[in-house]
DNA sequence: ATAATAAAAGATAAATTTGTCTTTTATTAT
DNA sequence: ATAATAAAAGACAAATTTATCTTTTATTAT
């Protein structure tokens, strides 16, 4: 098990593909995503159904139809693709699973783990999907083998 | 979902519960830990055999047995807990679940997951078992409300 | 030796996550 | 209008994680 969950993963692996490849405007079909990203193509139908839902990605059905991501949705942090799916408990839950544990109640690991999750959410938060595109467009980074 | 799995949840709580109640030398049973750390009891049982098999916890079976921790288990770094349970994937393993993924060929999200990953290992390298003993001694910390 | 105690071990079940397959709905082009 | 396309939605299944209950084995005290 990851830090993220499966379907998280996925999420955010399409996520980078649809930015990546409607750069210029167009469409990508869930085929195309799902072979592109290596993933099951209806369990990820489900995820990005809900990740349009929630406005995180855009879709249009018909011929010429799939998703993309406007201007305002690839300038989003990464974190809203995370908190989207796997919820806020990452930037918040007690890494002990207490659910007492607080800042004036605290459980034996909370200020160490309290640094790892500020970490965790900054660096989603200071990364927007389209920070991605470059270094995917020059093939310094992949998202497939 | 958290970073660790509930089974690592658990085990953390119940080898800090151990620690701090074994400080003097005694055992404790199944029972009191469980009820001491807020767990059910024969899932937990079942971990602990585990941490006992991999040398993490110490046991003994009987009248006045229990489980209790040796000099050398209270100085173990708390990453030999989470490492025995959840495996070192929260170590190594690629934030997008990315199997292909390295330093050579990287997914989007490596450098910067890299560091988190980095973090959470040191932070577990860097603390012992015992050196969580005092705070819940005096109380400051807590593993039940 | 015997009974009592407590962990070890095994079997089973519930819950959650992950994955598959089919039908429906919206959109486009003809 | 009709057929083709592609996402949306729904039903179901497999796999994994979490949890419960019972039996066995080792140890201690009597």
């Amino acid at each position: 098990m990851g830090i993220f969950s499966k379907t998280c993963e996925y999420a955010m692996r399409s996520v980078f593909f649809i930015a990546h490849r409607t750069a210029t405007g167009s469409r990508v079909g869930i085929k195309e995503i799902s072979t592109g990203i290596d993933s099951p193509e209806h369990f990820l139908a489900k995820i990005l159904q809900d990740l349009s839902k929630k406005g995180i990605v855009q879709s249009v059905k018909g011929p010429n139809g799939g998703f993309y991501m406007d201007a305002s949705a690839l300038k989003r942090p990464l974190s809203d693709v995370v908190e989207a799916v796997d919820g806020k408990s990452l930037f918040t839950g007690c890494g002990l699973g207490l659910e007492f544990c607080s800042e004036s109640n605290p459980c034996p690991l909370h200020h160490e783990f309290k640094a790892i999750r500020n970490q965790i959410q900054q660096m989603l938060q200071d990364t927007s999907i389209a920070d991605f595109n470059e270094d995917l467009n020059l093939g310094i980074t992949k998202l497939k083998k």
